[in-house]
DNA sequence: CTTGAAACCGAAAGCGCTTTCGGAATAAGC
DNA sequence: GCTTATTCCGAAAGCGCTTTCGGTTTCAAG
């Protein structure tokens, strides 16, 4: 059951160690001969090299790290999985190897990203939904390792990122309403240390400007990112005096606590209250109504995420990269015409 | 920029690098004040310790390999990125790496994992959605290499797992159903290869069994696990000359598609027709109407899958570590008794 | 004061691989 | 036939850490 290493390889070809290896990792000084003797009994005899060996040896890591959000949600991530594929993908391609990892609290993802980076089991590191001010990303500028956001942080001119146009897509939500009439739009929001949060109230704000609605703090609600949060942002909203006829939301799933809020007052989302999500999950088909969203390109990022990744440990300039992706309207059913009722009286 | 390594911390302290290579890893044979000392200057130097040179010294991975199931669902898989946390929470109590990988074929899984075994990189593997049949489980069987799986194949008792009590779950929905007055009652399932999706379709038999009711192929339909495929087998049946009064599901998104059908036809969910998902899905609580459900324990799993893989990588006896657990049934709203008019006439 | 055992640390080999350097063998050039 | 190039491979050092084995010291016991 012991596995065979190099050197039972080199014995049974009477070769030595080292010529073995050059003939298996392509060096020019290898005749086409052995090359192939090489390779053929390497493929009998099972041989697998010793990745521990080889990355102690070339110091390189031939691994990457990517850090899991913490999941505020409880919805979980629906796209976690996806992504992971989709860096696994490229990342194979090289050999290398995709290491998964998650922190509790901010204090102990610095130490964890502190022993991930000085313990050479990495080559790079991608972060996701930075914050503002992200102390990670200053960590690892100041340790001058590589590594790319999916996201990225107020301050973002000297690393590689890949991010949607939150501001351009919540701009294009409120002008969306605001066509079906609509001049009282609520927010409902993560909270803004997240960059997109801050990002798409941007987005929102100057839309409402452009349309010279004026900004109005009481309909603005900031929450956690789940069902439930949206759920009582929306409800205080709506009791209120002066309740929106629309809402806007950060993510899909803060939609659908909006959405419940709304059925239980007996009101119909996309008649009497417009609801627009933001994510395009396939799931907000299913609900009721049908959740009109922003829908951002998913599949392709973890492939571009990790080969971004890849070209800057290879050397590129981080600043070449950055990638900005922008989101489409999604139609579905929770938006509609203002109505009638609804218009200001004044 | 260089890294501090053992021979600097060793120079710093006037030891040589096998003692503090001792102190630091709780040998006996070291003095209290030097262990300190060490410990101390460690700190100071911001040491870490290259894990690759550990590792082939130790010739212990210090990682262990999650295998993302392919995602025939076009709604990803929800809980990944849970269970993801929950098991790099007990891997990074001892300091171990999580690595995930992928597959795109069966041919190209069985090379990855020989790989992955053989090349010292990890020390056991997570195995999820395994088939009746599993070729994985044979071969990680025959390598002898540490695994539990998450979920089981048809003949386990040889291996480690991690199960939801399928037949149990199927048998309780179903009995459920029969409960509300349902008599004809459609199965749409996942491809019976799975395992789960066998198991389950087992339980729906037996409650019709016990409660004689006659097994109808014709509203037994196999789909794919998304909501697309679960439409358009519900619209099929539900089309039909006798179509089914209910149905039971084996996952929540193949519902969610159950529930569009239904819609489609101007039919209520829960009143006209009854549907039952699997998985417990939050997001359930949103559909229209919202999914009544069975819903797994998901929250520790990562933690205990973990847990039993590194007990067994310890040497403990793989068949000690079989855990089966029950799924609780989740009512929500679309379940309801048959309608009257819906008794069989003759 | 000697002796034996503890307590503590240094020396050195080894984990499996890569890579530089130089040397032998072969081929080419005059 | 001798020199200069090429082609091909062996030798050996080294990556950073662990671990076994002895060898000093120290200290209590005889």
């Amino acid at each position: 059951m012991k596995r065979t290493t190099l050197k039972d390889l080199a014995k049974a070809l009477e070769l030595t160690e080292g010529t073995v290896s050059r003939a298996l990792n392509g060096y020019s000084d290898i005749s086409a001969r052995t090359v192939e003797r090489v390779a053929n009994t390497a493929a009998e005899l099972g041989y697998k090299p010793n990745q521990n060996a080889r990355r102690l040896a070339t110091g390189v890591a031939e691994a990457i790290a990517y850090l899991i959000p913490q999941n505020h949600s409880s919805l979980a991530e629906p796209f976690v999985s996806q992504l992971l594929q989709g860096i696994d993908d490229s990342l194979s391609r090289r050999g290398w190897d995709l290491l998964v990892s998650h922190a509790r609290s901010a204090e102990d993802e610095a130490e964890k990203i502190h022993r991930l980076i000085k313990s050479g089991r990495i080559g790079g590191v991608l972060l996701s939904r930075p914050f503002r001010n992200d102390a990670r990303i200053k960590l690892l500028q100041k340790a001058r390792f590589p590594f790319v956001v999916h996201g990225r942080s107020a301050n973002c001119s000297s690393y590689a990122w890949y991010d949607i146009d939150n501001e351009l897509a919540f701009y294009t939500a409120v002008n969306h309403l605001v066509d079906l009439g609509h001049q009282r739009i609520g927010f409902v929001g993560a909270p803004l240390y997240y960059n997109f949060a801050y990002q798409r109230l941007q987005g929102y704000k100057k839309a409402l400007e452009e349309n010279i609605i004026g900004y109005d703090e009481s309909i603005v609600a900031i929450t956690e990112m789940n069902d439930d949060a949206g759920e009582s942002a929306a409800a205080n909203l709506i009791d209120s005096d002066n309740p929106p006829t629309a809402f806007v939301c950060t993510s899909d799933t803060q939609a659908f606590g909006v959405l419940a809020a709304i059925r239980a007052r007996g009101l119909k989302a996309g008649v009497d209250i417009s609801v627009m999500g933001y994510d395009g999950l396939k799931i907000g088909r299913h609900t009721d109504p049908p959740l009109t969203t922003m829908s951002q390109p998913q599949a392709q990022s973890g492939r571009e995420l990790a080969d971004m990744l890849l070209a800057i440990i290879d050397g590129d300039d981080p600043v070449q990269h950055q990638i900005l992706k922008r989101a489409d309207l999604l139609l579905r059913k929770s938006d509609g015409p203002v109505q009638a009722s609804q218009y200001p009286s004044h």
